[in-house]
DNA sequence: CGCGGCTTTGATGTTCATCAAGTAAAGTGG
DNA sequence: CCACTTTACTTGATGAACATCAAAGCCGCG
């Protein structure tokens, strides 16, 4: 069970500027007294595909991952989160419930700010919408052009291109230790578990990156710079 | 050279009530004074990835493409548009420059909305941006979901969901004219143009669907509706 | 201690892209 | 209007890329 804790002030909280510059005091107090914050384990379950959508939630600490499940059971990661962003802007303005699940995959801390409130704000303040507008369509665009990505790679370049998307753009540090299992990150780059397993033992003799159970260090940027365009 | 037409004016426009419910007759007004409508032919050049976005794009008449070339530069179809939607409504509203291509694949009538207009529209009138936002939203959402269950099927599921696609959510018939070449299919479904003829003329050998040029007919919904599951 | 889940490696077979070659259809210039 | 070129379509053969199966080692947990 996901513990609730002491909420914090909105207008105290160090991430108000990145959501709400632009409302009202007025508005804060509203969004405030509409909101719950609650801590999630690793691997703990945030909401469920068809669960109905009654909040917008905000990533205020940890990382997580929207799935989706084909018809065949079995189950894509389409994005990860990381803190100050979103997580469930897909399709929540569109659709009464989730189409994705969602899933803590380190400790994490989740707001939950009621929907209606949020309608609300933007209806009361176009300023805001324009605002929540531009996150949404950023986050659903970069979610599209990933897939796109991904789609017209290889295996090698799909490693390649996943070990850079850590590197980069999660840990910012050629170093890091993965949260993920070697299953996950099949799910997210669409491969096999096995052939996974292959091409990070293949780039590991190749000396492009170290390996220590899920500590990866990448070794050679340039080579897998290449080996993301052209594999 | 696109064609501009005579303006309609927004107001007597049949299609206003989709877009524009909610705003006020100043607001019409302003948007109003500030759209260009433009005939395209088939195959034409509606924007091009990498141009500047100055125009929210609106669908009046017509079907149109969106595309993006990959670093071998391959070509991707990310979605088909029919009338009655925005195009171009990726990341417009998060980036100055287009990511995708957009092209008119039958003769098509688009509306061009100032950019800066719209943003001035959400800000002062925020049931508009909640409108906006939801449209947004629901179509982000439906090429994700799209592109994840391409993904996960194999050429004959593929084939199998993209004429279920074409005959339910295009044309709303079994039977249809397909503008599109076999490459260009391959292109939406990630499959070689060979093996697109190829399963073509197996589902045809098979007596699922009727061929004739880009004439399709389907003859067995519930053989396809399984391929589109199992295969 | 034994069970299940995750990881790893090797062997096998399927799926698919690519190459090649030929036909048909459609535009192009004299 | 006809030869010419190009583009789309089609089928077969081949090999590469990849999933799947199988077996074994490794841990964490009851």
């Amino acid at each position: 069970m996901p513990e609730v804790l002491n909420n914090a002030n909105c207008n105290e909280c160090a991430f108000k500027s990145l959501l709400f510059e632009n409302v009202t005091d007025g508005e804060l107090d509203l969004l405030d007294s509409n909101k719950v914050e609650k801590q999630f384990l690793k691997g703990e379950s945030i909401v469920s595909e068809g669960d109905l959508v009654h909040e917008f939630l905000y990533l205020k600490k940890g990382l997580v991952k929207l799935t989706k499940s084909d018809e065949s059971e079995r189950e894509h990661i389409i994005c990860l989160c990381k803190p100050l962003n979103f997580i469930g802007f897909l399709s929540v303005f569109s659709n009464p419930n989730y189409q994705y699940s969602i899933q803590a995959i380190d400790d994490s801390v989740v707001c939950f700010i009621n929907m209606n409130t949020i309608r609300e704000t933007i209806r009361t303040n176009g300023e805001f919408g324009l605002e929540v507008l531009e996150k949404v369509s950023s986050i659903s665009d970069s979610i599209i052009q990933k897939r796109v990505m991904i789609a017209s790679k290889q295996m090698r370049g799909r490693i390649a291109y996943i070990l850079m998307y850590f590197s980069k753009e999660i840990y910012m540090n050629p170093k890091f230790n993965l949260p993920l299992s070697r299953k996950e990150i099949a799910q997210i780059i669409d491969l096999s578990t096995e052939n996974v397993i292959r091409m990070l033992s293949e780039f590991r003799k190749d000396g492009i990156i170290r390996i220590d159970g899920n500590d990866i260090t990448i070794l050679d940027y340039p080579k897998l710079e290449r080996l993301t365009k052209f594999g």
